[in-house]
This record gives C-alpha cells, structure tokens and sequence, in this order.
DNA sequence: AAATTGTTTGGTATAACTCCAAATTATTTG
DNA sequence: CAAATAATTTGGAGTTATACCAAACAATTT
C-alpha cells in the first residue's frame, strides 16, 4: 500500500507565521535569500533569520547561514499540505459568498489552526478538486482512509 | 431602518481565550462567579481573575469585585455574534464530512479569525439556518445588505 | 583591498496566555 | 457573631510567538 513518507503530523506542528514563511519558500521553488522573504513578508531581516533558524532547527529548512535556505524533503511534503490546505479551505469560502481575495485573506488568518484531518475530509468530500481559487491543487500526498474506501 | 446597536466589530477584536470566556458566561445567562469559569475552562481561578478584569475593562462585562460577572448590553451583542459565528461553521464544516464534535473542536480553534464580514456572508448563502449542529443560530442581530435589496 | 550590501546575533519589547503564593473578601459554622 | 473556611484577587514570574534595533560579521562589488 502506497504509504506517506511523513504520516505523522497532525497539521498543527507551525505557528501561523512559520506557515507563511513555508508556503513563501516553498513556492518560490530552490533557494531562497533571507531578504527576499523579509521584503515579502514585511518584517526585518533579522526576523526572519531567527525564524529560518527554527524552521531548519525542527527540519523543514536546510539553512547556509549567509547563503540562504531551501526545503528539506519533509519541509516540502509538509508545505505541499499547507498549500493544499490554503486552497481548499479558500476554494469552500468561494462558495459561500467570498470574493478570491476575501476568502484568501480569510483563510490566511486561520489556516494554521484547520487539522490535516479536517482539511482531508473536506477534500475527500468536495471530490479532490484539482483547481483552487489561487492555485492549482495537488492531491498527491493526500493519502487517507477514505481514498481505499 | 433597523440598524443594529454595536455595528461597529469586525469579528476580530477578542483574542481565542476571551472568546471562549465570552460564549462560556453569555450561555450561562445572569450572574456567572469566577470558580465556574475557572472549573469549566480548567485554568486557575487567578487567571480567569485576570480575564475577567480585561474583559470588563474593555466594555464587554459588568464585574463586581468578589461578587461575579454579567454580560454589558454590548458584551451581550458581542457574544451573541460569537455563538453565532460558532455555530454557523461548524454547521458548515458538518456538511464536509465532520462529525459535529469533529466540526465543533475544529471550529473552536480558529473562529476566532474569521471575520464577521465572511461569517455574514457565509451565514447568508446558507439562507440563513436556524438550527446548527450545537444548538440554535439566532438572526436576529443579523443584518447587512443582503438582507434588503 | 576597501567599500558596500546582505545576514546574523544580542538585546529588548509586546501580547496572550499560564501558574503559584500571598493577601483580601465573603461565607459558613459552631 | 466571631472564628474558620472558602472564594477571589493581586503580585510576581514564566512561556511562546512575534517583532524591532544596533552591532558584529560575511559576502560581494568596485
């Protein structure tokens, strides 16, 4: 049986600003400098060089200090969760009445507290859509119960 | 027009705890004393002390020192938003494929940070439902455009 | 190689929580 | 009704998550 290579997170592992510093690196695919996030994320670099010691600390990141960080193998299977989970959970707002703009920003305020079990029911009962709102949505490592039924 | 007394929130200004403190006296109805809190949120009475102390400074409660708490007239709007946010996503989430505690646990985690603008808008493309999943939605200081037109 | 730019470290701050111990007030009980 | 008990508040302190500034350090450019 096709197993997951990391099965053990619940999706409440980061604080919902390490999620937007995983998602920025995540997406910008390679290594990424420590300016390029602080102006992005709107924060002094010397924030973001703490954070990115964190997240390489807990495993998510390689980080060469001066040089820059990119993406463990598991930081990237966990980002590929929380880009599936922004876009889930900005696709079902869409739904009910929210603009793109107003279910993402929503979104990117709770996201960080919505479980991977949650996020997997959802998915799993929407039918795994392939197209979100700001992004294409990838199913690859959504692996649980239901899919085997 | 019947125009709402407190239209003034965004659904953003109380922290997840105090959220939670607010639902927990506004359901209790009358007088609610510290140890009650203290008991069902399982914190030291201490810290509720102190909660209480912010919460009634900023409008929402009416303490009397050794005595207990009562909701303010607004702190009374305030919270009857609150349950209504509450209800209205877990209603949501339920028709996803959660359970109601699933949906109830999940919500509770992050309602904190959904703005009353989507919960209006959510609330009205659901037309309005009378009945959540823990018990039931009061509309009626639930108005906004939509309602109108 | 010197100047400039980018990055990190050390220090400090705030908000939102938390608890413990001590002081205070209210209630119960003998 | 005074003394004991119970409830509440206050003062002090700690944690986590976030942030900034200033200074030190490393890399790049000139």
């Amino acid at each position: 049986m096709n197993e997951q290579n990391y099965p053990e997170f619940t999706g409440l592992e980061l604080s919902p600003r390490k999620v937007d510093y995983l998602k920025f690196i995540f997406e910008k695919k390679g290594t990424v400098k420590t300016t390029e996030i602080s102006s992005c994320l709107h924060v002094d670099p010397s924030t973001t060089s703490k954070t990115l010691n964190e997240l390489a600390s807990a495993g998510y990141l390689n980080h060469v200090p001066y040089r820059g960080v990119d993406m463990t193998e598991m930081g990237n299977a966990y980002a590929e969760f929380l880009v599936r989970r922004h876009r889930i959970l900005s696709l079902l707002f869409t739904h009910y009445g929210l603009s793109t703009e107003e279910a993402c920003a929503e979104v990117s305020r709770f996201e960080a507290f919505v479980s991977r079990d949650a996020v997997n029911k959802i998915c799993n009962s929407m039918g795994h859509p392939m197209v979100g709102v700001c992004g294409e949505i990838n199913h690859e490592k959504c692996f649980h119960e239901e899919h085997y039924h």
